[in-house]
DNA sequence: CCTTGACCCTCCCCCAAGGGGAGGCCCTAG
DNA sequence: CTAGGGCCTCCCCTTGGGGGAGGGTCAAGG
C-alpha cells in the first residue's frame, strides 16, 4: 500500500502537520505505520477518508471529541442522525443567543444616536408643547426619587420586548419632595398585559409645559422652580401628575456623566382639554 | 468608606471570587486595597459600578483584554459606539456563519429522511413510469464514470442554493462502457444561470423503464442486464440519453456502505412522446 | 483561652484545538 | 562534504476561569 509521510498527508488534505500530530494524540486519525527508528509518522492512502470524514464534522462545529466518539460507532450518515440533530439545536440555540445580544446592542445604538441627534441643535427654554396620548407601562410606588432604579429594572425585564420610548416618571405630588414622594415609574410600551404592580395603560394627552433639564437629578428643582415661576407670572395652573421624561440618563452600559444627563419636564395646564 | 472582603463583593456583584481574583490579575478590577499582612482583598463601593460594567460588557460578548481596553479610555455609552457597532458585525458574521452550518445541517437531514422513507417499501422489480420534464444543471464530460465526483463537487459548489433533487447521470452511450463514456453528470435545481461548461436546461420527461438497483456502482452492468432482457422479450427499444438517479449514494459526510446504495436506473422508451 | 468552622490566601493543574518555536535527527542533492 | 528541507519531541501560549491542595486568618461560642 501506498503510504506517505506526515507533511505530503498534509498537503493531499488540508490538514495542518500540528493538527496532524494533534489528532494521533487524540486517537482520532492515528498513522498507518510509524518507523521506530526515527518516528517517521506514514499515512496509508485508506486515512484520506476517514481525514474527510474528520473534516467534515469538525466544519459542523462537532468537537474532538464528539468526532472521535461518532467515528467509533458509525459508517454512514443515516448512524448519526440523532448526534446530527443535537447539533442542530445546539447550533440553534447559540444562534439565538447571538441575535439576542445583537439586539441588545442594537437597541444602545438606536438610543445613544436618538440622544446625539437631541444634543444637537437644543435650547433649554420653556415652551409650549402638545403631547399625544401614550400607552405605558407604569409601577406606582412611595419614597425617594432615586430609588426608582430597582423599578425601572423591574419593567424593562418584563416589557423588554415591547418598550417603545424613553424611560418616564409620572409624578403626584404637587411640589419636589426629598422624601416620601408619590411617584410613578414607567416605559412606554406598544402593547402588554398588566401583571402583579405593572399597570399598562394608556395616559391622555394634552397641552403642557416643557423644559429640558441638563445636568443631574438633584438639580432638578432648579428647573421645577423656573417652570413654576414662568407659571405664576401668566397665571397658568399645573395638573397632577407632571412627567419627567430621562432623554438622557444613564446609559444601558456605563453610568455616563450626571453633567450631561438631559431631562425633559412636562407640566401639563390645567384647563387644557385631555384626550 | 466601606469596604468589602472578597466573599461579600462576590455576593453583591455575582461575580464568582475565583473571577474577581482573575480580573485583578488581568488589572481590570483591582480591589481598592490589600492588606499586606495576610493579602486579604477588599473591595470599595465604588468598585460595584466598575464590576456592573464589566458584566455588561461581558455579557455582550467582548474579551476581557477589549473590556480593559474599553474602560481605559470610555465613561460614557457614547464613548464606545465604535466598539459596538465593531462587535455587532462581529456577531452578524458569527451569526451567519452559524445559520449555514444549520443549513448544512438540515440538508442532510432531510437528505437521509428521504432516504430512509426510499429504503422501507421498495421492491427492485422493473416498472414503468412516466416522468415529467425537469430543470437541471449538467455538466457533460467523458471519461470513465467513476470520475464523476469532481464534477458534482463543482455544480454543488455552484449551484449549492438552488438545488431541487437528488443527483443524476445521463449517459450518452448505447451500452455500459468502462473508461471513454459519454455522461453528463447533472443536479435538479430549481434555478440558475449556465456559466463556464455547467448548463442549465429542462430535460423533457416521458415515459421509462425504471429499476431501482442496490448495491455498489460496479455492480450496475447487472440490473442494465436485466433491464434490456425485459426490453428485448417485449420488443421495446430505449431512447437516449437514459439516466441514473442517485437515491442513496455516498453521504455528505460518511462515504457509507456501497452495498446500501440505491440507484434508480431510468431508460427511456423511444416512441413514448417526450414533452 | 481555646477551638471550630467559615473565609481567605497562593500555587498548580485542567479544559479546546491547536500555533509557535527551540533543539536535534535524517535524508538527499549538489 | 555540506546545505537545505523535512521530520521528530518537548515546551510554552492562547480564553476565561474552575477545582483543589495546603496553609493562614477571623469571629464566635464554650
Amino acid at each position: 500500500m501506498q503510504h506517505y509521510t506526515i507533511g505530503e498527508f498534509s498537503k493531499m488534505t488540508g490538514l495542518p502537520v500540528k493538527t496532524l500530530r494533534f489528532y494521533q494524540e487524540q486517537d482520532l486519525l492515528l498513522p498507518s505505520s510509524v518507523d521506530p527508528a526515527n518516528g517517521y509518522r506514514y499515512y496509508g492512502a485508506d486515512r484520506i477518508d476517514r481525514a474527510r470524514v474528520i473534516q467534515s464534522l469538525r466544519s459542523l462545529e462537532f468537537s474532538v471529541r464528539e468526532v472521535r466518539e461518532l467515528l467509533a460507532g458509525a459508517d454512514d450518515d443515516a448512524d448519526i442522525l440523532g448526534a446530527l440533530e443535537a447539533k442542530n439545536r445546539q447550533l440553534v440555540n447559540e444562534t439565538r443567543r447571538l441575535t439576542a445580544i445583537q439586539r441588545a446592542l442594537a437597541g444602545i445604538l438606536k438610543h445613544e444616536s436618538e440622544a446625539r441627534e437631541l444634543m444637537s441643535g437644543v435650547d433649554y427654554e420653556i415652551e409650549e408643547k402638545t403631547i399625544a396620548a401614550l400607552k405605558i407601562a407604569g409601577l406606582r410606588m412611595k419614597g425617594a426619587y432615586r430609588d426608582c432604579g430597582p423599578s425601572f429594572s423591574k419593567l424593562g425585564r418584563r416589557y423588554g420586548r415591547h418598550l417603545a420610548g424613553k424611560p418616564m416618571m409620572l409624578i403626584y405630588d404637587e411640589s419636589y419632595r426629598e422624601s416620601d414622594a408619590d411617584f410613578e415609574v414607567c416605559m412606554p410600551v406598544k402593547r402588554g398585559d398588566s401583571r402583579d404592580d405593572m399597570v399598562v395603560r394608556e395616559i391622555p394627552g394634552g397641552t403642557c409645559l416643557s423644559l429640558l433639564h441638563k445636568g443631574p437629578y438633584d438639580e432638578l428643582p432648579r428647573s421645577y422652580g423656573r417652570l413654576f415661576e414662568y407659571a405664576k407670572e401668566r397665571g397658568l395652573e399645573f395638573a397632577l401628575p407632571s412627567r419627567e421624561v430621562y432623554r438622557k440618563g444613564p446609559g444601558m452600559i456605563f453610568k455616563g456623566n450626571p453633567k450631561r444627563y438631559l431631562t425633559e419636564i412636562q407640566m401639563f395646564l390645567k384647563d387644557s382639554e385631555k384626550k
